[in-house]
DNA sequence: CCGAGATATTTCAAGCATAAAATTTCTGGC
DNA sequence: GCCAGAAATTTTATGCTTGAAATATCTCGG
């Protein structure tokens, strides 16, 4: 034999343009994020990694545990320990002891940070609009969907 | 009037379109990268970054100024020092002083640092192919060819 | 020449990130 | 009731990351 058969073949070629791909899709999610981390910290004074814990408080009113936390945003949870002090050290989150457990606390948002992340939420909104708008609405729609199906296989699968 | 003209209405619905889309990206990028950083750490204890350099510093055999590779990398010019500084002390990486400016140093993969990348790039690639195989190949090619793009419109403009 | 700005790099302070160890509390079988 | 293991959280050590300040060197108009 001196070729290697056919689907072997496809495969090798396969796996240099998902390299590529992954190549490019970091180049992408590093451009957007330095630029979203410096408009931030321009009209904001706060960073990424606040923004995206008080985006997951504001959608659970009722407060979330910091592990589900953790979770949710696939940091380890010393690192949310952190990041939560700082937040409340700021009057913008809170931690509120329970009843059932004492080893659980529950986090939410105060008022005030409900009030200031709505208005970071506004900003980041538009300017992933236009960060993003040199991409076809068509386009997007196909490709959320492409990431949408992965992140299911994945989620599946582990 | 009583409803807005359908182009803005268009562009508000694309905007949370987008906006799926950034969120959707970032989790890939976040599942891909968390996954890699575990497997370079348990096979060859090494980091991310750390490839991220040396990837850089194997395209170019004659060697990078640091400047050069913090702008390739999209990194911080001082975050490149320290991670330098840990290549050059396991002995993957050496400086070099120049004859003509000796403000800057160029950097360079030493033999060991070329043999342990090449190593490491092997794995990193079957890792990729592992990680995106969900994805056809087909719609591999027409998302890299999308975000190409978009780093082309990025640059073209900054 | 020579000094003002430009350029390359490192240093610094603060924050983010992980994995692993330590602490505290809970739970279930005995 | 007790205690072994599980679970939630914090602490610790180390490394990554940024933006800004500090250092050193270069360039070039006058």
């Amino acid at each position: 034999m001196v070729s290697a058969p056919l689907s072997v073949i496809d495969a090798r070629s396969g796996d240099k343009e998902r390299l590529r791909l992954w190549i490019r899709m970091l180049r992408t999610t590093r451009i957007v994020e330095g630029e979203l981390r410096e408009r931030l910290k321009r009209d904001f004074d706060s960073t990424l990694p606040r923004f995206d814990v008080m985006s997951a408080l504001y959608r659970e009113p009722e407060g979330m545990l910091m592990t589900d936390l953790s979770r949710f945003l696939l940091v380890s949870n010393g690192n949310v320990t952190g990041i939560v002090d700082r937040l409340v050290a700021d009057g913008y989150v809170a931690r509120a002891k329970r009843e059932g457990d004492k080893r659980t606390s529950v986090v939410r948002l105060t008022p005030a940070g409900t009030a200031f992340f709505e208005k970071m939420a506004a900003a980041h909104e538009r300017w992933i609009a236009e960060l993003l708008g040199g991409i076809g609405t068509a386009e997007v729609r196909r490709l959320s969907e492409m990431l949408h199906l992965f992140r299911s296989n994945w989620e599946g699968e582990h």
